[in-house]
DNA sequence: TTGATTTCGTTAGGATGCAAACGATATTAT
DNA sequence: ATAATATCGTTTGCATCCTAACGAAATCAA
């Protein structure tokens, strides 16, 4: 029997036929997480250069000030953790948002550590038009799977989720 | 019949309720993805905060040292393209290796303007412990599975991947 | 009331991330 | 052979990304 290519071998095979004799790692779980760094950083990808750097947007950029949108205007801990990202580069990204006109930073009224995060005007037609253009980016991604197996992907995903949720 | 109060409804129920009525978003669509990136985004941080930092390793010099770990020494090109990273990114990525004594750069033989890169005995040393935490890190994750439910998943994912490959 | 502590957002320093410009080396054209 | 072209890795400029240190503001203590 021939071996099969090099070129033709996924990266499971590989480490398989490498290293599983002496390691003896869980393929399954690997190939599992892999590809789930696989699709985001491609979409991602697909995301900034055909919707988003034409606008001087990052998806960071693009990130908080969909959750502005959802959200409205939020405190910046709040958002910070929504966006998934330290209160250090939140400050960062704020900053270049608002250089741009999109949001804005407002004082809070009787504390005057805190601050809240808001659209613009200008933020808020760029999220209208982005919005609906990024769901058209995640339609052609799930496009190859029926309605069944879409919700079946998020189910799945979010008991990954959830294994974090109380640290053994 | 009361509202859900607000802390309990997820990103998805908020859009719809917000942002149905006038733009009519896939919000399974939406879900699915947004789900992957957060994934993503929480194995990134479990395994930095876990096994990664103590070792001044960053979860991007990580993926690098794995990939020649699996895949032997390759040129530039090549191994920015497994990462999923660009080559400029690439310089610097390899720089801070070398600088940490990991991995290393050869000159081709008959091209002086190509390299490749290698890991150093440290590097492979390193490796082969950390393949294993991140491996246990990844039977964590998918830990609230069946087996069958984890194929499942990579397949589910592996479509979705795919549907970038013949951009329409 | 005044001093210690806590809690905000920002800043500092180092490491990614990108695209685009850049030198150095190879290849091709004439 | 020499000029034009193509292809490498690196550098540059800007925008994230983190942790840790920092000042300002609020709260607590005595």
């Amino acid at each position: 029997m021939r071996k099969k290519p090099d070129a033709s071998r996924t990266i499971q095979e590989r480490v398989a036929t490498t290293h599983v004799q002496s390691l003896n790692p869980d393929i399954d779980a690997m190939a599992a997480i892999s590809n789930v760094f696989r699709v985001s950083v491609l979409f991602r990808n697909q995301a900034e250069k055909r919707f988003l750097l034409q606008h001087n947007l990052t998806f960071s950029g693009f990130t908080l000030l969909w959750v502005l949108w959802v959200f409205g205007k939020m405190e910046t801990h709040q958002l910070a953790q929504e966006c998934g990202i330290s209160k250090g580069t939140l400050t960062g990204i704020v900053s270049t948002l608002e250089k741009r006109g999109f949001a804005i930073r407002e004082r809070h009224e009787t504390d005057g550590r805190r601050k809240r995060v808001a659209l613009t005007a200008s933020g808020n037609r760029l999220m209208k038009k982005l919005f609906m253009e990024i769901n058209t980016l995640e339609k052609e991604f799930v496009g190859g799977l029926s309605a069944t197996e879409v919700t079946e992907m998020s189910r799945l995903l979010r008991i990954v989720l959830h294994s974090q949720d109380k640290p053994a």
